[in-house]
DNA sequence: CAGCGGATATTCT
DNA sequence: GAATATCCGCTGA
């Protein structure tokens, strides 16, 4: 028989390790968010590492501004950005405060209040699409700025908690290049998924835009 | 399936 | 002004 997966929360010491260590042991954890209208639950495949001032492809890479400060805090909160006018993006803190590493969290499978994710999802054509990428994970989630800063390892019932869930073997979890990353940060082989998820988001290769 | 334009916050130049 | 850790709806094979 399979183990139950563990409802516990991740400790602070789990996000308190290097951000290549903690990246693929997400894969298989679970996202509980608390909204007024019920708890949407998702399980973790398709993760991104960002390690702070060392690399290029980090908003951290220039040092702390307005928008990042959250990435300098403790490990273990939750760090939201707002992109292209229009998205938003939910990371979480790793490594010891002030390394500013982050974990881009890219895809996953809703396992609880779909109906909930659907609602917020309307163009989804079907469930596998409802997180499949990172802004369509912040919107099944109902995840915008509102969260920035929040903890992920308080109790369930906080607006965003991660649970321990059932970790993915090593074999398991494969791993290549950052999707839409640009420059020398590209080339790092940081983002990480689960072999043959059908809910992990194809990869793109970064396009530049062109000017208006 | 590939390629594109549009949405327009945030940061750096 | 220009680029970006994106997605969507459209076009045309």
């Amino acid at each position: 028989m399979i183990a139950a997966p563990d409802r516990t929360p991740l400790t602070r010491e789990f996000f308190d390790r290097p951000v290549l260590d903690v990246a693929p042991d997400l894969l298989g954890r679970v996202l509980v968010r608390s909204t007024p209208d019920g708890p949407i639950e998702l399980r973790l495949t398709e993760v991104e590492a960002y390690d702070g001032e060392n690399d290029p492809g980090s908003h951290a890479y220039r040092g702390r501004t307005a928008r990042n400060s959250v990435m300098f805090a403790q490990p273990g909160h939750v760090y939201v950005y707002f992109t292209y006018g229009m998205w938003h993006c939910m990371n979480l803190v790793c490594g010891e405060e002030g390394r500013a590493s982050a974990v881009l969290l890219r895809a996953g499978e809703i396992t609880e209040g779909a109906e909930l994710a659907r609602a917020r999802r309307l163009s989804a054509r079907n469930d596998k699409e409802l997180a499949k990428g990172p802004a369509r994970l912040a919107t099944a989630l109902d995840v915008d700025r509102a969260l920035n800063g929040t903890d992920a390892c308080a109790p369930t019932g906080t607006p965003l908690t991660v649970l321990h869930g059932t970790p993915t073997p090593t074999e398991q979890v494969l791993n290549g290049p950052r999707t839409g990353v640009s420059g020398a940060g590209g080339v790092h082989p940081w983002r990480f998924w689960i072999a043959n998820d059908p809910t992990v988001s194809p990869y793109r290769p970064h396009t530049p835009r062109r000017r208006a």
